[in-house]
DNA sequence: CATGAATGAGTTTTCATTCAT
DNA sequence: TATGAATGAAAACTCATTCAT
C-alpha cells in the first residue's frame, strides 16, 4: 500500500480505459514487489487492482506485458528525473556519484517501486542495457577528463550497475537505512580510478534528496492492449 | 549432462537411500540451473533423478528444503575447494584475488552447478552472508597488512560478492568467454585500495585454473540419472 | 475473402443498420466457414465486421440467432436460384440431377458460403428438412411419370441429402476438383430406379454453370469488412 | 447412463491405473454422446468418472487424446464384432447388405456408444478412411463377382459411409425405430447395381441381430499418458 | 524405503453478455 | 443505434503434496 497509485495518479484525467490500466500497474508494482514477479498472479493484480479478472486481458495481453509496462514505466520515469538533476553537471566524476547516489535516494524513497524495479532489472535483462547508455556516456566523459583509468566497456558497465543494485537492495532491506548510496558510490569512484579522498568528498558531498514523485512519468505508453 | 553426478559420486559408498537422496539432488542442480528454482518441479526432478515422484517425499520436505541442501551441498564444496588451494598463500591481496578468480573458474567449469549456485545465492540471501566469512578473515588481514583503505563490514563485503556473482553471471553467459574472474578481482583490488598496477599484476597473474572435481567429489561419475 | 459482403450487398440500399446487420452476417459467414459454428467468437464476428463488440447484441440475440440468420439467409438464396434455374425443365429425373449439380456448383462456387452452409446443415438440423421440400416434389413427381420405385418418404429424402452435401464436402475439400455433382447424381438417380445408361447420360449432361450472384445478392460487393 | 461402463467392464481385471483410465472413457462415451466433443469438458467428464480433475490428465493429455482413444476403442470392437459375424458369408451383395445393416444395429443397440462413436467418425476424418477399408474390400469382390456396376474408389466409398452414417443417425433419433438399416442398405444396394428385387431381398432378409457387448474390446491399448 | 496413482487448489486464459455513455 | 470497457463464469491445464500398497 505504501506509495502506490502513482500511475493511477498520472492517468486522473485521462479516460476510464487509461484509469483502469493504470490501476492494474500500480497493483502490479506492488505485488511485484512483493511476490516476486514470478509469484504474482494474474488474478490477484486483479484483484488488488478492484477489477473483474477478465478486465485485465483487456488491457494486458498477459503477464509479461504488463510487467514490461510496469518496468519501462518505472525505469523511464526514473530516468528523466535524474536527468532533470545532472542538468548542469558538468565534472564526470561528480556526475557518476550523484547518479548512483540519486537513483538509490528515488528508487528506495517509494520502496514498493523500488523493489519492483530491482525485480524487474533482474528479469529483464535488456532493461539494464538501455538504462546504461546513460552511465555510459558519464564514464566515457570520465575518460575524457582523465580521471576514468579503467577501460569503459560492457563489462565494466555490468559490474557498475550490479554495484548499485545491490545497494539498492541493501537499502530497500533496510540493513543499511541512509547511506547505501553515498558508501556504494565511494567504492565506484574508486575502483575507476577516483584518488581516494576525491572518491569520498564526491560521494558523500550534500546533495538535494530526490522524491518519486510523479510528474516525470508523462505517459504509461498508451500501448495497444489488443490486437 | 556436463558436470551432473556429483552428489551421487560423493554417496556411491554410502547406503541406498543416501545415494537416492544425492540423486535427487543431482537432478535438482540439473533444472534449477535450467529453468530456475520457481519453474523446476518436483515431478520432474524426480523424473529426471528416475525415481517415483513420492519417492521425493521421502527425503525431502519440500522443494526449499532440496534446493537449501543443494545449495548448501554446492557452496560448502566451492569452499572447500578453494580452501585447499589457497592454504600456502599469505599476501592478504593475492588471496583476494585468487579467491575470487578460481571461485568463477570454479563454478563456470561445470555451468550446471555454476548456474544452480548462481540461483541459489540469489534466492537464499542467507547463502551470502554464511560464505562470505572466508571473504572476511582475507579482508580483515588486507587491512592489518595495511593495502586496504575501507572500511571493511557487511556492505563491503555484500558489495564485493555482488560483483562476483555478476562475473560469474557474464562469464555463464558467454559474454566474456574467458576474462571475467581476472576483470572483476582487478575491479575489486582497485576498489580496496590497491594500486593500479598492483591491482592488474595479481589479477592477471598466472595461476593453475581449478575444475570443480572438490575433494570428495572427485568427477563426474557415470551416473544413470535418466533423460 | 472470395466471396465476402453478399449480405452487405443485398442491403446497399436500406437504411444504416440493416447494412450493419449484413455487415456482421457477412462476417459471420467468413468465420463460421473458416473455425466451424463453436469456434467462431462473438467478439471476432464484430472485428470482422468492423463494428464495436456491443454493436452485435443490438442486431442478434445470441450467436445461435446470427447463426440461424445466416444460414437461412444462405439456403433461401441457393433455393430461389436453383428455383429459378429450372422453372422449364419438367423431368422429374432431369430436375433431380440439376438441381444436385447445381446446388454443389453453387455452393462450391464461392467456397465461404457453402463451407458455412454445410455447417449450418450440420447444425441446425431443422434446415434440411425445410429445404427438403424441394425435393420432395420433384420425386413425387417422378413417382408419378413412373421413374422412381422407391418409396419416398422423410428417409429417403435425408438418405439423398446426405449424399449430396457428402458430395459437397467432397468438392470443398478439392479432393474431387469438379466432379462430385454429377457423380453423386449418378448414384442418386441409379438409386432411385433410373436405369444406369440414363442415370449416367443425366447426371453428365452438359448444363450451364451457376455462380452464386442470387438474384438480389447479384456480386461481391466491394463491401468494407475489414480485414 | 444407458450402456455405460463398457470400458470399466473390460478393465475389472486389470490395475487400478487401467480402471480409473477405463472409467473416464466411459464417462467421455457419455459427454461426447450428450453434448458433442466440443461442449463436453475435461472437469465434466472427470466428475463423471468420479476422479478428481487432475486425475484426467494423470492419464490423457488433454481432450483430443480422449476422444482419440475412445473412438478408436469404439471402432476398433464394432469391426471386430462385424467381422466376426461375417466370417463364413461369400456373396459380396449379402456382405455389403449386412455390414451396414449389423453395423446400425450394433451402434445403436448402446446409443451412448452410437452416438459417440457418430460424433467421432465426424471429428476424426482419418476413421473413415481406416474402417473403410473393409468396405473397399467387400466392394471390389463385387465388382469381380459381376454384381457391382459402378466404379469403386475413394468417392463411391465415402458416399456409401455417408448413407450410413445418416441412417445410424436416423436410428438414433428414433424417427425410424427399427429399420434404418434394412433400408439404407436397399438403397445402396441399388445404387450399386443390384436388381431391385435383389436388393429388397438381401436388406431384408433375416440375420440374427448383434449386440455391441464387450468381449471385442480387448485392451484400451494401454497407450502412455504422460510423456 | 520406494512407489505412483490420486488429489484439488490454484493458475492462465477465453468469451458471451451487459451497460453506462 | 452504436460504442467499447467491464464483467465473471467457465474452460484447460499444472503441480506440490498425500497415501495406500
Amino acid at each position: 500500500m505504501t506509495s502506490s497509485g502513482l500511475f493511477v495518479w498520472e492517468a486522473q484525467n485521462l479516460g476510464k480505459s487509461a484509469r483502469t490500466r493504470a490501476r492494474l500497474m500500480d497493483a502490479a508494482v506492488q505485488l511485484f514487489a512483493r511476490d516476486g514477479f514470478e509469484a504474482a498472479s494474474v488474478n490477484e493484480i486483479a484483484r488488488v487492482a478492484d477489477v473483474a479478472n477478465g478486465t485485465f486481458y483487456v488491457h494486458f495481453r498477459d503477464k509479461d506485458e504488463i510487467a514490461a509496462a510496469v518496468a519501462f514505466g518505472i525505469a523511464q520515469g526514473v530516468a528523466r528525473q535524474l536527468d532533470d538533476a545532472m542538468a548542469d553537471e558538468t565534472d564526470a566524476l561528480a556526475r557518476i556519484g550523484m547518479a548512483t547516489r540519486r537513483f538509490i535516494d528515488l528508487a528506495s524513497s517509494a520502496p514498493d517501486w523500488g523493489r519492483a524495479l530491482f525485480r524487474a532489472v533482474w528479469f529483464f535483462t535488456d532493461l539494464r542495457g538501455s538504462t546504461a547508455n546513460y552511465l555510459r556516456a558519464d564514464l566515457e566523459l570520465g575518460v575524457r577528463q582523465g580521471v576514468i583509468t579503467v577501460e569503459v566497456d560492457d563489462f565494466l558497465i555490468l559490474t557498475f550497475a550490479a554495484m548499485t543494485m545491490n545497494a539498492l537492495f541493501a537499502q530497500l532491506q533496510g540493513e543499511f537505512t541512509t547511506d547505501a548510496g553515498s558508501r556504494v558510490a565511494e567504492l565506484q569512484l574508486r575502483m575507476l580510478g577516483a584518488p581516494p579522498e576525491t572518491a569520498r568528498e564526491v560521494a558523500w558531498r550534500e546533495i538535494p534528496r530526490l522524491q518519486l514523485h510523479l510528474t516525470p512519468l508523462h505517459r504509461p505508453a498508451a500501448a495497444p492492449a489488443a490486437e
